[in-house]
DNA sequence: GTCTATAACTGGATAGAC
DNA sequence: GTCTATCCAGTTATAGAC
């Protein structure tokens, strides 16, 4: 017997794996259902159709990423604390362990999340819009902070190269079988080697 | 009356324009005929189908920047001037002079050509392999040299770093009208501001 | 809550006239 | 080379039985 429950996630569960695999526009609700063995009507029934389910699959994710991402600057902020690397580490650091934890999990859909920050389609760049809008403005001012000397225009441009590497670390993820592209699986040594490297780029002085 | 250029272009253009705007995979055959005020049966007569048409439009812009990209490494080995700013230099020119002459001419395909790069379609997958395929055997045997110290692997790691900001730069083009994301329209300024950012970066010792 | 059946449509591809 | 006409597989969505 099926639960209300089960329903719901095995289908956002295969609805995950499509969208990792083929693509979000590529994969159709026929798909998914056939892949969660439950009828076409039961995503409408729940989720009210194909843009609700979309939203799902990424609020799953990306939802309690963003809150972490959020509680780690109110303590940094309320350690009195705020400095560069402790910046970058409060954005990076959920990052690295939703990485990590999807490839434990030998869950795929980190690449669906990594194209889901470029992609075209209204529903994605409307919900993540919606979700980094918060951190955006909860961070840069803390950055301005921390680096007096730049400007606010020039910030948001350094931050947005850190956004890319960490994007492309998602949409390029690899299956756990191939060693990790930064080389190692260890969270921390991770984290020491993208902080060693975009310390000394967000602290540097403003461009001439 | 059309001739034979005409048509081709046309559908060319008219692809590059929709493929950019609405993505690939949500962009019909039929919305590109439409666009290019042509037939639908052209784009089979001219390019076998939509897939022939899509490697088109993606060869158009990518063929010729891998080739300025060879030439460039080829000088700087010819000069016997092996260095880290040289290579990157002769990786990072063509990307960032494409982009400025893309928007220049006000051609939002930039978006499309980023997001070519981590897409799951075969089609994109296949011609983004055999584009870089040749680029990155040519460059990574430099690069072992120009940095004796660090292993193969850890430069490959690097060299994705790398890649992934130039991916964002293009998957994230904005309009003509609002400002650069890297803060200036000079080339030389962009790449002033990314070979400071990357030369100590792929310079550095191995990671412990 | 879950299913079948079907409506209403859009997709890529092509045969064959011109 | 270009068009019309058409094929048919595949799409979302929903009405209504159970």
């Amino acid at each position: 017997m099926q639960t209300r429950e089960d329903v719901r996630t095995r289908i956002v569960d295969a609805a995950e794996r499509l969208f990792a695999a083929g693509g979000e526009e590529a994969t159709s609700l026929r798909a998914i259902t056939r892949e969660a063995e439950v009828n076409v009507a039961a995503v409408h029934y729940h989720f009210g159709g194909r843009d609700g389910l979309l939203r799902e699959v990424l609020d799953r994710q990306v939802g309690p990423l963003n809150e972490r991402r959020l509680r780690m600057l109110d303590e940094v902020e309320a350690r009195g604390a705020v400095s560069v690397p402790a910046l970058l580490e409060a954005f990076l650091r959920p990052d690295l362990e939703l990485l990590a934890r999807l490839r434990r999990e030998r869950v795929q859909v980190a690449r669906f999340l990594g194209r889901a920050y470029t992609q075209p389609s209204p529903v994605l760049a409307g919900f993540m819009k919606e979700q980094f809008q918060p951190v955006a403005t909860r961070l840069v001012p803390l950055l301005e902070l921390a680096v007096p000397q730049v400007g606010r225009d020039e910030l948001v441009t350094r931050l947005f190269l850190v956004v890319s590497v960490i994007t492309g670390l998602f949409a390029t993820a690899v299956p756990p079988a191939r060693p990790h592209l930064l080389g190692t699986d260890d969270v921390e040594e991770q984290l020491g080697l993208l902080l060693g490297f975009f310390t000394p780029a967000m602290s540097a002085p403003p461009a001439p």
